[in-house]
DNA sequence: CACTTGACCTGTCCGC
DNA sequence: TGCGGACAGGTCAAGT
């Protein structure tokens, strides 16, 4: 899915399309999709006003003037996309050529405001979620609970980021970078251009791990998803902004998908493994066990 | 408790 | 062309 920079991208989009509008209808495919009982859809969102768009993780809190919040999880293959049916980000932008194909056959929820513009809720492997829920209760749902601290903080040290890994001593660092009890927002994608930005190889044990190592890799991650911020995101396969448009990081990808290519820094062949249960790219030479 | 694996879905790509 | 299998940006429940 989505990892921290393309849910960060996506909520810096919503901030300028949807707050302050508000919603007049909103429906959904399944219950799967939206499970709220529909007695709540109406006294808490039909009517509501958007207020705040926030991200924690890589989850997306949208506020209401009710003093509810939908809670969003795009997982894989989740996008929200924002489209009126007038033009508004000028000719050629992607988001025109939406106009008239949305709602498709991946779209699972619908909001529609009161000014005739729409906001779609589109998930090809239905793995995502949309939750509405009372906003002083956000914190206190089990993945919140859960989630470790977002990396991009200013006041987040290299130490505390060190100190968070001692508890998966015993497990891969891809493993644990991967763990959102570790470090908010990290995925498959900015896993594999961290740890090769830090010649760590990503099965080695986090015991093994120095603190020089730590240091590099907790700057790599730092520097990585701002970058992929700057780029808006990633698209490797569907991925799209709140404007339906693509992110370019995979452009300044270094071994991310780049299998059969060479590493930027030292041209040896980068090669896909698996570790972790999922696909993984390395420099073979720079990142060794 | 820490750790690993399979499940959840649909679509695409690759080899036969 | 068709078909089977592997795989895809994430997280959880269930297993060891």
């Amino acid at each position: 899915m989505p990892e921290l920079p393309e849910v960060e991208t996506v909520k810096r989009g919503l901030l300028k399309l949807i707050v302050g509008k508000k919603i007049q209808i909103a429906s959904s495919d399944t219950a799967r999709s939206f499970p709220n009982a529909p007695a709540d859809v109406q006294q808490f969102l039909v009517n509501a006003s958007i207020t705040d768009v926030r991200r924690r993780a890589k989850v997306l809190l949208i506020d209401l003037s009710t003093d509810y919040t939908l809670v969003i999880h795009l997982k894989m293959t989740g996008q929200l996309v924002f489209v009126d049916v007038r033009s508004r980000f000028g000719a050629g932008h992607p988001n025109d050529s939406l106009v008239g194909t949305l709602p498709d056959k991946s779209t699972r929820v619908i909001i529609k405001f009161t000014d005739d513009s729409h906001l779609y809720f589109n998930d090809q492997r239905k793995f995502g979620w949309v939750r509405l829920m009372p906003t002083i209760e956000v914190p206190n749902i089990d993945f919140m609970k859960r989630v470790g601290p977002e990396p991009l903080e200013p006041d987040f040290t290299a130490a505390e980021f060190a100190e968070r890994f001692k508890r998966r001593a015993r497990t891969t660092i891809k493993a644990a970078i991967l763990d959102q009890s570790v470090i908010a927002g990290v995925g498959n994608i900015y896993a594999d251009e961290s740890l090769w930005g830090a010649k760590i190889h990503p099965a080695r044990l986090v015991g093994t791990i120095t603190n020089a190592e730590f240091k590099k890799l907790y700057t790599e991650v730092r520097a990585v998803m701002n970058l992929s911020i700057e780029k808006g995101g990633s698209t490797n396969r569907n991925y799209v902004n709140a404007e339906g448009k693509k992110g370019s990081y995979m452009d300044f990808a270094r071994v991310f998908r780049r299998e059969g290519l060479a590493c930027p820094r030292c041209g040896t062949e980068i090669i896909k493994i698996r570790v972790a249960g999922r696909g993984t790219h390395i420099c073979p030479k720079e990142q060794t066990l």
